[in-house]
DNA sequence: CGTAGTGATGTTAGCGCTAACATGAATGAT
DNA sequence: ATCATTCATGTTAGCGCTAACATCACTACG
């Protein structure tokens, strides 16, 4: 920078001003620093410029996994909102690990990033206590957190699975089942779901539990397993690509859908309007969540107060072929 | 850490070593140095070790979309084969613009990244000379480079498309098809599959080309478009999820699959193993691309010189119902 | 018992920027 | 002509760490 400044004929600061206020210096000062900073390829470093100032212009998002199309969308949405005021991503995947996720906020926090975006409600003890002393916003995203830690972004996943469940049980189905992971946010749908369940006059609902994943393919095991016990006649899966995998499977062992098992998707993916028979779907705003995650911080970030400190986007059915 | 110090009743450099190399401190003195800093709750700022120390721990990936979940796979090796050495990733999308890419570059050199990954070996002009004066390892990924910037981890896009139509030829069927985006990687299958085409005797080859991304409900037009011309009777789509969006159509339209038209996708995704007829397909090693990746930039971190500078993973054809 | 060697810790001097205040020239009102 | 005001730029003093060298105690060995 130095060097810079001698061939411009002006002081360190004034580069430092070419670079982050052009606005304030002269025209001719601030062509001659372009001049000198073009012919020296001079690259600013921006960690000492983090050091000084104060401010890394990165915002840290922890997500699940971003194998999961669902995250990433949000991942998106987030980064395209920052990327507008120059701000990075840091990525953080827990493998839905709290532990995981506890490494990674300490370590993010240590990097001193300007805002942390993290996935869900729930977080390993003492997490919460150290982001609020790190005195930055944080938005937790897909879930409405109760008492937030700063901000949120989400909608109610009991609600969806809650819902998820009148809807069937309107359409006439009685004997339910629910497909899903073991995450917090399954459970949360599928505690909604079975309370939705019982409000409609329905008793017990058979679940097939699965890892982590939302593979198609361990849908198959999943639904073998539903149809060898009680045959349910309507499946609610924690996400679309596990109930591709049921209607998979039902095609290959001739199961009429809806006819014989009406199926039910979550989170409205692309394949669920595209597959045959078209995927009714509980539609959730994965690129909204992250677009809204990340108008919350740069407000913030710009010195707002932000008085709605969580917002809820809610969910909608998509009713289709399929349920 | 003046404070951790003084605390623990040692210098800041023994914080700092017992931050860094705890190995080198007596047992002791680590033990008072970590009890100071609980009681403290110090939490180092790894932005001021980085610019003192000039090395940031941070790798930076950019990828075309993290929505497609080829690329996230990619990322998800990479992340968690560098994340056993602490190091972080910062992400950046370039949406398939080389402009946008450059400007990551940019933006990313700037914060003294210690190594970058790149998707693609076509870059905008001036990337690579920037790259290359920042003296930090790069790894191009998803393309073999006749001339990498530095490293490189892939397969030859253009090897497996002439190895799909050279399948296809060889399972008879003759008038061929491609669906696919207009980007390199896609470009150079396309390119690859006519070639193998006219080297197996089967002249032209009907292309339909959509815009960048590849969602299932793309194919249906894509699929429409090829079907109202000259009929193909097998079509090579670049990627699953399309090769999906055409079987959904055709299960819709009633058309046999293999029989009347058979299918073929491209990156051997979780769908293709669990869709009903089940999806022949290139086999690509994504993950273990992210995990190559990872591992040339920590061998070089760690100074190994790294002689094999590109690593061709290859691909295979799965075959399965379909085609 | 002297000397070299080893291990643990400390001292000094930055890393490359920017905040905050300081300066000085130009402008305009009185 | 005087003084306050504004605008453009400069000076100084860190931001919070770590590299490199320095120091000191202790061990081992002939």
């Amino acid at each position: 920078m130095e060097d810079v400044a001698r061939l411009a004929g002006v002081s360190t600061i004034t580069v430092s001003r070419a670079l982050n206020t052009p606005g304030k210096l002269a025209p001719k000062t601030l062509k001659a620093v372009r001049t000198a900073i073009a012919r020296l390829r001079y690259v600013p470093d921006l960690t000492a410029g983090s050091l000084a100032s104060r401010r890394s212009r990165i915002v840290a998002v922890v997500v699940p996994t971003i194998a999961n199309s669902i995250f990433s969308d949000t991942i998106d949405g987030l980064a395209r909102t920052l990327a507008s005021q120059r701000y990075q991503l840091l990525l953080g995947q827990t493998h839905y690990d709290l532990e995981e996720e506890a490494l990674l906020v300490d370590a993010f926090l240590g990097r001193r990033v300007d805002g942390l975006v993290l996935t869900g409600v729930r977080h390993a003890p003492g997490v919460r206590s150290r982001v609020s002393r790190a005195g930055i916003p944080v938005v937790e995203t897909w879930d409405i957190a109760r008492r937030p830690i700063d901000m949120g972004v989400g909608f109610s996943n009991r609600a969806a699975g809650r819902a998820a469940a009148k809807y069937l049980v309107a359409k006439g189905y009685r004997r339910l089942a629910y497909i899903g992971g073991g995450d917090d946010r399954s459970a949360a749908r599928l505690a909604g779901f079975r309370a939705g369940a019982r409000e409609a006059g329905v008793g017990k609902i058979a679940a097939a539990l699965l890892p982590m994943l939302s593979l198609p393919g361990e849908a198959s095991t999943a639904l073998s397993q539903l149809l060898s016990s009680d045959a349910p006649r309507a499946v609610f899966c924690s996400n679309d690509m596990l109930a591709a995998g049921v209607l998979f499977e039902c095609a290959r062992r001739r199961i009429a859908v809806p006819g014989r098992l009406a199926v039910m998707g979550f989170a409205d993916l692309p394949i669920a309007a595209s597959i045959e028979p078209s995927l009714t779907s509980v539609q959730v705003r994965a690129i909204a969540m992250g677009q809204a995650a990340g108008e919350l911080l740069l407000r913030r970030l710009a010195g707002d107060k932000v008085s709605e400190r969580v917002v809820d986007l809610g969910f909608s059915i998509v009713e289709r072929a399929s349920a």
